[in-house]
DNA sequence: AACAGGTATTACACCTGTAAAATGTTTGAC
DNA sequence: GTCAAACATTTTACAGGTGTAATACCTGTT
């Protein structure tokens, strides 16, 4: 069993502060690692496609949706603020990765889809990204990482219950 | 088993792609979320006391390691540039919350540590921050969290094999 | 017709990282 | 021994992305 950065960190806590309950960073402590070295690392593949992770996010929700959808649910669905989305919007639009097209009976309301080429940006970026993910995971065993995913869940219902109702 | 999000995210992809091996996703899709949602939500009570995050992550690293250090060492220690680390030490100085000292010999140098301001408020947020992560994590029982915390560190020490030693 | 509410965009302030600059130290050739 | 070049540490300058709040525009209701 080797250490990794967060329980050093732990140790370091409680070395100082012996009264400190730290359990809560044994799970959050390591989430947030996580996401932040999965990040870094994530975005190198995709910078060398010359998108953002955010940018690489919007896309995949078109995507997947397999729509139109407006800036306000990108924004829902991306988690990011509406004025974010709209700068994004323009920069793929620029790129001719999406098309706007407004709401004929709402003119306040846009559409947002993929272009081919969006389309099949997307098409490409993804399974490279899964397969790297895929490597990545191939250091835990297949139940460990079944156990893995299934406890995710769980947390992450609890988070969403909490907070997760809460937009922007 | 009630529904997370990146399970109807997944079921998405699926629909629209029923080739794609969405397996990984499963895991850090989850991660990515679930950090998502603990960074908003633990932002708030930080901000409520006037501090960034990556502020008081900083805070954190000097009271945790018990000694002074060197920006360049809080730069390491928290994950971030050095000229990120400039700038909010200058913010925290004028705050009196942090105080520079150059080094003697090494003129290059300088050397951090708390004032009993900024120390103050570090043991007076943590245990906060502690309790209310605790209560989050509630939901899950005991076996649940070793369980999760767990294969966490797994995955941790994989990601930091692959990517950890790459500092900037 | 005015008003309340919804949607998207713009304006602004802030934080971050990369790269360049400023300052200081060490090494190695002569 | 001394000086220049290489290296190390921190700070500054700049560019880019994000969110909040204000704005522009539109719809539906009374």
């Amino acid at each position: 069993m080797t250490d990794d950065i967060v329980a050093s960190v732990v140790r370091q806590w409680q070395a100082v502060n012996p009264e400190l309950d730290t359990g809560p960073m044994e799970i959050i402590g390591r989430i947030n690692r996580c996401a932040a070295l999965l990040q870094q690392a994530e975005d190198a593949p995709l910078r060398s496609a010359g998108l953002t992770r955010a940018e690489f996010d919007l896309l995949g929700a078109v995507r997947r949706t397999d729509r139109e959808l407006t800036p306000g649910e990108l924004a829902r669905e991306t988690f990011s603020s509406g004025a974010a989305v709209t700068k994004r919007l323009r920069a793929l639009q620029d790129r001719a990765l999406v098309e706007r097209r407004g709401d004929d009976r709402d003119r306040r309301v846009a559409h947002v889809r993929l272009t081919d080429e969006g389309r099949a940006l997307v098409d490409r970026l993804l399974p490279e990204q899964l397969a790297y993910e895929r490597s990545v995971l191939a250091g835990l065993d297949l139940p460990g990482r079944d156990e893995l995913a299934s406890r995710l869940s769980e947390l992450l219902v609890q988070l969403e219950g909490r907070l997760g109702g809460a937009r922007r």
